[in-house]
DNA sequence: TTTAGTTTGTGAATGCGAACACAAGCACGA
DNA sequence: TCGTGCTTGTGTTCGCATTCACAAACTAAA
């Protein structure tokens, strides 16, 4: 194996791998081959087997590849060995939901702090997390929570994701449907709902035969 | 302007320019440059441009784009003309936060129909929608309703989509964190939420230099 | 009419990711 | 020990998306 940097495309391949070598270890599974995981999946095994390639040999000719190595190597790679705490900005119906939201767990994440403006919700409980006023974000490095959530109006999220920036917040999840910036040592990952909805009708033709592309889903987005 | 077919990244790009292009008529604009554009929702101006120049010539030199003309033509596209009703399966935290959700108005995306398997929720309304029977579902195609949203939990969701499809649903926003498949005729888009938030601490290098790539969001997903 | 300043539209270059194809390596049984 | 069957690892090819760079086209003012 020799040194390759990890693509992009191939980072955000690697949760949903975790995710499948996981349950094929809950299975019972020790090995996995590149074949079987690319059907459960949805990736092609070439694929597979060429993002591996960029981290280390972890499989086996004739035999697989050994999911106990891969999953930690995976976790490490995407620093999830260790659990993170993560707050939540913006307790509305959409950031209660995230806070009852049982799928972080499986990858060590966990939301342990919520803040919203409304004084009516502050001091509120929600799934076992009490709900503090906004002045509480500036603590959040004194915390040791590096990890957030931002489920505000789009027009309050750019002050909000400014509000955790400073307060040394390095990476964030955001669900307001605008362009939000930060200094370059916060990453931002966007996840606008509606517009995934909007881009549906597109693969939708009118008529009962296709007349537009019916491809699989693309690669990036979906596992369909 | 040539004939062209127009690429799945371009396609993915459009709800994105035509939320902008909303924004910016709503301010009274009536034409607007490619650079303008670009900084306001987060893309290179000649990518813009190039995106554009894909399905016809509504710029003027000089000038800039006929915004009217534009977000016509891009609703056009994307098959947002005519406004699309959704059916939400799953009406658990997120399910409720979505038939909540006010971000797909301006996409003239409206929820009309809920299910859920739960006795104790059928008959209860949220947002002026009643909670149906599953087998509510069945009858879908007759009342018109094309698009799907499921939000139940991963064991339930293959089912979910199979009778979805069944029905004569065209597409479905799959929030299940697993693989789903369905005939070609039915597009399927999944949206992990606990993915994107696992991919994030990736970017976040332990000590306070960067030794990990900072480079801006992946353009596909999220306009950071 | 001419000139200066914009901005589009697009061919060409670049870069990147996916898919292919196959040699190398391992297990297992004869 | 040898042969068969399976699976990895990777060099190579292919295709697509992004970026570059610039001519063409428009406005406005002198």
């Amino acid at each position: 194996m020799r040194y390759h940097r990890i693509p992009d495309e191939t980072v955000r391949r690697l949760p949903v791998y975790l995710r499948g070598l996981m349950i094929s270890a809950d299975q019972g599974h020790e090995h996995i081959s590149s074949q079987f995981l690319a059907d459960f999946v949805g990736v092609q095994s070439s694929q597979i087997r060429k993002d591996f390639s960029y981290f280390g040999d972890f499989g086996t000719r004739g035999v697989g590849y050994s999911i106990e190595k891969l999953v930690r190597e995976i976790k490490k790679i995407l620093r999830l060995d260790a659990s993170r705490q993560a707050a939540l900005v913006g307790v509305g119906d959409l950031g209660s939901a995230l806070l009852a939201y049982p799928g972080f767990e499986s990858y060590g994440l966990d939301i342990v702090a919520a803040f919203d403006i409304d004084a009516e919700k502050i001091g509120r409980t929600i799934n076992g997390i009490r709900i503090e006023d906004l002045p509480g974000i500036d603590d959040l490095g004194r915390r040791g929570i590096t990890l957030a959530i931002v489920a505000v109006p789009s027009a309050a999220a750019q002050s909000t994701v400014d509000r955790l920036a400073g307060a040394g917040i390095r990476g964030i999840l955001n669900f307001a449907p605008c362009k939000v910036v930060a200094p370059p040592r916060v990453k931002i990952i966007t996840l606008d709902i509606a517009m995934e909805l909007a881009r549906l009708p597109y693969y939708m033709p009118a008529g009962g035969s296709s007349e537009r592309p019916m491809a699989g889903d693309s690669p990036q987005q979906g596992i369909s």
